[in-house]
DNA sequence: TATTGTTATACTCTATAACTATA
DNA sequence: TATAGTTATAGAGTATAACAATA
């Protein structure tokens, strides 16, 4: 077993890189989607509205505060692309992607596909055994 | 080779783990040096200060803007954990630790080696895998 | 003319707390 | 009493633009 030092100099470095690989699949992602000039916050929710979905489970989702929801449902309801739709239980309110919402997020998911991603740099085997490790540091 | 879509979606599912594993890696950066009281900023900006470094080259290793600088070393300064020290070419500023800030820089620098790092889950040859792997993901 | 650092300002993303209406 | 959503506000982290001093 190496000595704690030698350890801890690598387990820094594998933060470190970590960290520029997530910075860089973020500005992958900004880029993609650029073009349809819909900020970042609001294409990620678009992105989760193929079927309607309540706005609690939406921040679930999206691992941020309900309260966040809201404003992102005002600006996208204001930007025509989704509407708010009553639930069966009537202090829900399902987010509904409208035709509009439905064509951008074909266009934004169409982009994210086209764009090369970092990831493809590796093989399959290579990134089969990237997943299985990334699953493992964040199990449990 | 498998079908565009599922080359995607695999793409898309390690870009989600990296971010995740990423913020995981911050969280546990945070958690490590709560106790000090010194804000992530400044504490990312003390670590680096074991010498003297011009603003400019601080701004460079942290990859941010150099107006931003001047506020952390302000801020750093206030807390007398640095002072700003003239450089050969008089337009530079290096920043120097003081010996209260070497003193909170080496103590902050044991919370960081003593909490067990999720990295840590891993045996030592899948860690030197996940390393190669992700280095070949930032290469150039 | 290009570079270092500074200032003032503004932006993005997100949380907290207190509230309303249902359940 | 607990949950869904809303409102107003506040915070962290960081950038932009215009500038002074120096090279």
């Amino acid at each position: 077993m190496p000595d704690p030092e030698t350890r801890i100099a690598e387990s820094r470095r594998i933060s470190r890189l970590l960290v520029l690989a997530s910075e860089r699949a973020k500005s992958g992602f900004a880029a993609s989607i650029a073009p349809f000039g819909l900020p970042i916050p609001l294409s990620r929710a678009l992105l989760m509205l193929g079927e309607p979905m309540s706005m609690r489970d939406l921040a679930d989702l999206m691992v941020v505060d309900p309260s966040y929801i809201t404003g992102l449902a005002d600006q996208l309801e204001a930007r025509g692309l989704i509407t708010r739709v009553p639930g069966a239980d009537r202090r829900v309110k399902l987010l509904a992607a409208t035709d509009d919402g439905h064509t951008l997020r074909a266009s934004l998911l169409a982009a994210l596909t086209e764009r090369e991603m970092p990831v493809e740099r590796l093989t399959a085997p290579e990134r089969a055994t990237l997943a299985a490790l990334l699953e493992r540091l964040l199990a449990e």
